[in-house]
DNA sequence: TACTTAATTTCGGAG
DNA sequence: CTCCGAAGTTAAGTA
């Protein structure tokens, strides 16, 4: 990896035209032929070409091209820092908490959508794709769609699965819950437009720490 | 900003948990109060803290928390690098090529959605937002949807647009067209199914450029 | 401030 | 390879 911190203009060409007035910024080179260019505020880069990519160095300009025919031209007035490092492969980020964690947390303990809930399977496949959990209570059968956050994209979601389920034998009658941990308000009132029922996660709930005190640092 | 490369360890816990474990990594810290931690692949960190957040460094442990609740805690286990740049504000990214762009070319050129579409107004008003922009031909309206690239996103917005339109004394008989640069394909078939009209823009049809030689570099 | 929508989204997984 | 959906999405514009 590289690191320079240079006096630039940048021009990027490609999926759109961009430009980057001279000013001081700093350009990270890294091995896998990546470029980005960063500023001193914000932690994503102002421009960048992703790998994998060419770097053409010559005085006072770098040209940075790859496959798809993307370019970036960077004009060079003076370079106030230019070191190399060597960092070796990376053992890579490792997460807990998202969508999948929810899923499989709420296939475990579905009675938090309803008293008499259970969980059918997970994944119910339909023929535009499968639906996070099928559940059935005394009312019939409930699809659940699991999201972090539940926008109108994830109500219009739910309600296509609804529509195929509708036409599933197996399934009858079947009603829609949207599970998550927040859930915005044009989502809730387009469900409710809709039928389907909205669901609060709680992360500690789900994990069965509910009640217990937070570790703190 | 300052530039640290350390053998480190990482843990975050807020929006979700996740860990790095000991690798070699770029620290950048900015003066906004941003923290990224960079490998030695792809342009994006691996793990950050937006700004504002307080990093509270001892020795061998970097702490930094932000309002939210989040933190990062950073294990150092050997810095080999640590230096400090003075860059100042920048001028920030110009674009050219965007949606919003994309709207005002479409605007001039609306023939290319039909031999004899006319522009009625751009951004027309409706009680859910404005649709990107309405037409007319001998058909009748027409409200047109402009993405980049078309998903099934932008034919679920469209229809609840026309579904509003619908009952716009004004603009009667209406129908809808979504025209992107790219068009999904289960987004083509949605919008078949729902009698929506589809229609790929050539983005240097748009800007007047058919036929004529790129630039070449 | 809260909410909505675009993004050079990026990224990963499935078919 | 394409296609699809999640993301600590982030970021920008608007009410």
């Amino acid at each position: 990896m590289r690191l320079v911190v240079a006096r630039c203009s940048v021009d990027y060409s490609g999926r759109l035209d961009a430009h980057l007035p001279l000013a001081t910024r700093l350009l990270i080179v890294k091995s896998d032929g990546s470029l980005s260019i960063h500023s001193e505020s914000g932690f994503k880069p102002l421009n960048w070409m992703s790998p994998p990519c060419v770097l053409s160095e010559a005085p006072g300009v770098w040209r940075v091209t790859n496959k798809g025919g993307e370019q970036l031209v960077i004009s060079l007035e003076e370079v106030l820092h230019d070191t190399s490092h060597e960092l070796g492969i990376d053992p890579g980020l490792v997460k807990d908490g998202v969508e999948a964690h929810l899923q499989v947390l709420l296939a475990e303990r579905c009675h938090v959508l309803g008293e008499d809930m259970a969980l059918v399977r997970r994944e119910y496949p339909t023929d535009i794709g499968p639906v996070d959990l099928l559940c059935r209570d005394a009312e019939g059968y409930v699809a659940v769609e699991i999201k972090r956050r539940g926008e109108i994209d994830g109500v219009e979601q739910l309600t296509r699965y609804l529509s195929r389920l509708a036409l599933d034998p197996d399934v009858q009658p079947v009603r829609g819950i949207l599970a998550a941990q927040q859930i915005a308000p044009q989502a809730k009132v387009l469900a409710q437009a809709r039928g389907i029922g909205v669901c609060v996660l709680d992360y500690d709930e789900l994990r069965g720490l509910e009640g217990t005190t937070p570790t703190l640092f």
